[in-house]
DNA sequence: TATGAATGAGCATTCATTCAT
DNA sequence: GATGAATGAATGCTCATTCAT
């Protein structure tokens, strides 16, 4: 039989086909559900093809963290930190809230692999012997903090609408998936703030 | 020497164990990451002892989500019937409706072992090749349509409610597990309800 | 295509089977050298039927030298014994000792297989990494004990002696085994004895 | 970007390193537990940089007992001959067998990079499927002549005492080298010259 | 000369399951 | 009812080697 023909790729395309990849991979049968043979099969590569790229399994979901997170950082950074900036107009500055509290979901919607990804670890890192555990936990602290910091001043309560737009958000977006995307997540965001954070939204007359 | 001692114990006892145990271990690791062995180990059972009364690992699901149901309707249905009969009394009516959203979360508090497998499942059944995926699907139905019913004639757009509800309802449980049970569920879901469905609320006036 | 016929056999001496193939093949190959798949495929088990008696590499390595050594102990307890007590006569005492030494030589002899496998990990576990090291530190320190005190009282250097013999014994038994067993050790070693033990043989006059 | 600093050196240089570092990590593993990878690191070299020179694991092998050999046939052939040529001075005749004898520890010694190897291969090549096996056969087979001539006429059984020299040899390095290197080799080899070839000694007055 | 990228074969080990008792 | 013994299939990963540059 002949050799299966080497599939030569760019380096740094290949790199992030893999991560793509795997981001999907993994959102759909999670890190234990996974195999690396499989993706390396959509990858169109060999077993240990795939694993000059990233040496283990664990290796493959620090990658796709380490990816995703970068992604968002860079995406978010500037309207959160025009949104925590508190400016003489305060209308102004409901409207940098809102528009942060909108963007994250927009994003989600517009990466629904992302999106995925993040459902499926964010349960099963709940156990604390899984690999993204620490991460996860991590990652919700900041995002608290960050909700609480965004509704500070406007609301009675800010822990409490901090994790309430949180669980809202996160419990929206996993029956959105789970409803084959079959109904706007966004307007129903949409009106959950308005419910949620009245405050930030009679301001118009303000 | 001494045939190993054989833990012989009632069936309906070590069923009933079994399926303890299960729920306990799913939510842990989730269905694919749990092992017929660690279970068979944690009931103090042989693997194929444990195998005896559920034949496969698919079949041990499927009890784990039978088991789970049967409470869960054993338990909510009176609740649910009486909220759903309009009585004479509008505040009567609004009470009930509330009292199931209540008992809901309070059912999930009360059973963390539970909360913790529907939690697990709910974003690994995603997939449409997992075992539990239909199950999910027609339990989101369901409530879906409850809670629709239960809002229904009270708020204005009761498919978006139930939605926010529902999404509302997940995603504290899911907090509140990474959590480490860390905040008072109870009390921002109470909070959450006020603000959601605040036509249910200012009614002890009407 | 039909199932492979289950092997069942007494599981005791399942084990003495496994642990003596194992003793060939570690023998043949040493420890890095050989396969758990080879040394099931020469027990007519699977695989994994195999681990179920010895349930890693490392432990079937521990099993056999446990087992090696547990025999030796048996056999060598009774003369050594003897030889270290000493009697009031002198003639004897010598005898004695020169029994222990040639009998060592003439187990080696009759148990290629147990001398192949010692020969083996003799270098092998040289490395501070091999999982035999630490074994065979031990199994040197007590041999060259023992032979101090064979031959101590009875030659003017004890130590050089002693290391002079288990040197010896050593290299023969590897140039037989490297021969194909093809001169007669026995009679080497007892010529061998002659010379660098010559105080214990004018003896017979003594 | 700059291409990875390729490690150019003198190809001749080169060779040596590998052959030295191959020698240094067969010694410590064997054949079997090295792997071409691990001696392309500590070589500085990338994997199929390695294998330029050596086209594959095997001819590692090779290149190292090739060079090994080569460099023992320099060092010792003019003694050897010296050794072999009987003149007529007898005690002359015989100091240069010694000489011979001594020799060959003492490089040992001064080697124990070579020592060790040698004494892994020592092993390892017992099994007829090793690639060093014939190597060592014909290496033994030439060395047990050397010794046979060496010492005829000298000695009573000159097959014997060959094999007792040989012996005697190969398991003091072996220990010395479990020892690591803790007792005095050369000493205990020359008074074990002195058992085993008594005859070789009195000579100075005869 | 030397490399980065890729591969087929094989490794120890685990898994769900089955058989015989 | 429950077990010890055994299995086929798969898993993550490593190995020596090769290709294209």
């Amino acid at each position: 039989m002949p050799p299966s023909p080497r599939n030569r790729s760019d380096p740094d395309r290949r790199r992030a086909d893999i991560l793509e990849h795997a981001t999907g991979l993994i959102g759909e049968r999670g890190y234990y559900g996974f195999t690396v043979q499989e993706l390396a099969r959509r990858c169109g590569l060999s077993n240990p093809g795939l694993l000059y790229y990233f040496p283990s399994k664990h290796d493959l979901l620090i990658g796709v963290l380490d990816a995703l997170q970068a992604d968002e950082t860079a995406a978010m950074t500037p309207i959160v930190e025009a949104a925590l900036q508190k400016s003489s107009d305060a209308a102004e500055d409901r409207a940098s809230v809102l528009n942060v509290l909108r963007m994250i979901v927009a994003r989600a919607v517009e990466r629904p692999l992302s999106g995925r990804l993040l459902a499926a670890l964010q349960t099963e890192s709940l156990d604390a012997g899984h690999p993204a555990h620490s991460w996860w936990r991590a990652r919700e602290t900041v995002l608290l903090n960050l909700f609480v910091k965004l509704v500070d001043g406007h609301v009675i309560n800010p822990a409490a609408s901090a994790r309430q737009l949180l669980a809202m958000m996160d419990g929206l977006c996993l029956h959105w998936l789970r409803a084959d995307q079959g109904f706007d997540v966004v307007s129903i965001w949409e009106d959950a703030l308005i419910r949620l954070l009245p405050e930030l939204h009679k301001a118009d007359a303000g």
